[in-house]
DNA sequence: TCTAAATCGGACAAATTTATCCGATTAAAC
DNA sequence: GTTTAATCGGATAAATTTGTCCGATTTAGA
């Protein structure tokens, strides 16, 4: 459903929202060991969700990555998802054909697009906050 | 959400189908012009069709591909997304986790299985039969 | 029997995604 | 200032997916 590039963006962003709740700030090593990735792949997401302004990034000793307490609130699924990769899950056929919508649809058409509104509603409505609240209670996992 | 042989699988099919309906063999040739595809690639995609017992298959000259009235009836969509893609879609976790479940779920590990259960209802309850239905009618297009 | 049209199957090539490596830069602590 | 620990960024490599090529085989028809 998702890149793995996309899969470890979002395991990163709950792990540091988690740390941060906590005012932990936390090095690529630590968060690579943390969500069982690879560290360098890993660090080229990182800078993608930094650049996309998703994450904070402190350079030097003592620096790592972040997430401020008003974005951990407000930050929702889907814009770490569409920082890595775009807009592809929800646009386009699920046939893969390119001229396909409401006035020329394909045979699945609308039982796509069904189940791809009930995707991207999840994702709009799932914020990184909720992603650690299940961490926190020790019912929800991230590694391995 | 598919793979591309996925998607051309489904296509090649569906135009298969509706041609048997009508009493035609059809080429590869045909198909992958009819469906917009690139021929070599759909030729092994077909061939994984065939072994699977999806489309039957006729060599020699006059050969093509058929799919029999039972099967046109009988086959669903999950059944060929299944020979292609395995079951990839259905099992595993949406953020990768290699070991989550209801005991050890990952932070959307719910909303993920709601999602996944109407996607695998909505192929397991499509029929070959009911993708070509909207063909006849002109109401859906397979092409570009 | 020969020819033409078709699938089959294996090797190969291109493109994309995933992953690694390493030097440059930054900043804290001594 | 030097050292150390960290991100940044570019080049490269490995793996997977997508796509091509071509000879072998099969079969209908002349």
């Amino acid at each position: 459903m998702f890149s793995k590039a996309c899969e470890y963006g979002i395991r990163s962003a709950t792990y540091i929202a988690s740390q941060s709740l906590e005012g932990r700030r936390v090095s690529l090593k630590e968060i690579a060991q943390e969500i069982d990735s690879p560290v360098a792949f890993t660090a080229k997401i990182l800078q993608l969700l930094s650049k996309n302004n998703i994450v904070d990034s402190v350079k030097g000793a003592y620096g790592g990555f972040e997430i401020n307490r008003t974005k951990i609130d407000t930050l929702k699924l889907s814009e770490i998802v569409n920082a890595i990769d775009g807009n592809k899950i929800y646009v386009g056929c699920g046939l893969g054909l390119k001229e396909c919508n409401a006035a020329k649809p394909c045979p699945v058409h609308y039982k796509f697009v069904a189940i791809r509104n009930d995707l991207r509603k999840m994702l709009e409505n799932t914020s990184l906050f909720e992603m650690t609240t299940g961490l926190e209670m020790g019912l929800t996992y991230l590694k391995r």
